[in-house]
DNA sequence: ATAGGCGCCTGTAAGC
DNA sequence: TGCTTACAGGCGCCTA
């Protein structure tokens, strides 16, 4: 499901639910993924944070709960068919569920990422000052990578994922298989401006609910920006801008969509 | 450094 | 209809 828009989407929509709550058990059946959760019995979440695509649940005692949702996983407020996890807090039992079971948990000593190495390296978040033009421009510059790839590596920046990648690129009106190092500081510039943007109406939005429908927020609503996806999925139909089909290939082992003309 | 492939998992849609 | 294949929002690891 999760690129960061439906991230902080179930962590908005958590944080009524669950902050101010004591946790009173954590039920699953998979020691290998959801790693140290008897640790987190009786602690009282005290916030939710994002890092990322990671979620990030401070608990009382020094200790943290951290989420990643794979590419399927997300919290609903009562049992499905893939329930994995079942969260217990006063007054309250959140269900997660993840079908394709690529979502991990770790409950760790607050601050301690030792067990998440991802999260370690994570690059700058998104709308923080440090992902400007001139640092992506340094970053790009460095690479023979297609821009693409540079824009999925979460060490350059944290939560931008295929869907949002691809959208960025044709608001940046670069192709995505342009190689970092000929990506002119413009573009780099086009490009922080593009991630920003489309990520920001994607959580206004509530995130992106794709064909499959796989993606629901907490309440079990899909998100609407599905329909604001210029080339995301597209491939065959017309560029909302020129006309010209949408064209889908390869990169990194992934689907990549772009507009011929629009993007060089 | 980087590309390509596989593995982890399961579900769904498309193709024959 | 039934079977097979491709593909899916992520990420880590291996080989060349």
């Amino acid at each position: 499901m999760p690129e960061l828009p439906e991230v902080e989407v179930t962590r908005r929509a958590l944080i009524p639910l669950v902050v101010g709550r004591r946790v009173q058990a954590l039920h699953h059946r998979d020691p290998a993924r959801y790693r140290g959760t008897e640790l987190a019995a009786g602690r009282r979440v005290e916030a939710i944070r994002r890092r990322g695509k990671f979620l990030l649940f401070a608990l009382s005692g020094g200790f943290e709960l951290v989420v990643h949702l794979g590419m399927s996983g997300g919290f609903r407020l009562g049992p499905t068919a893939h329930t994995r996890v079942v969260l217990e807090l006063e007054g309250v039992a959140l269900y997660y569920h993840d079908p394709r079971r690529l979502g991990r948990f770790w409950v760790v000593p607050a601050g301690d990422y030792r067990e998440v190495p991802l999260l370690l390296r994570l690059g700058p978040e998104p709308f923080d000052p440090a992902f400007s033009p001139d640092y992506l421009f340094a970053r790009l510059r460095a690479t023979r990578r297609p821009v693409k790839a540079v824009l999925l590596d979460q060490t350059v920046v944290a939560g931008v994922g295929n869907i949002y990648g691809d959208e960025a690129l044709f608001r940046a009106r670069v192709r995505p298989t342009r190689r970092g190092h000929r990506v002119t500081r413009r573009e780099a510039g086009a490009l922080v401006e593009g991630v920003r943007a489309v990520l920001e109406e994607a959580i206004a939005a509530g995130g992106s609910t794709l064909r499959d429908r796989s993606y629901r927020r907490v309440d079990g609503t899909i998100g609407y920006f599905q329909v604001q996806l210029s080339v995301y999925g597209r491939a065959g139909e017309p560029c909302p801008v020129c006309g010209t089909p949408i064209r889908r290939t390869v990169i990194q082992g992934r689907s990549a969509h772009y507009c011929p003309r629009c993007q060089r």
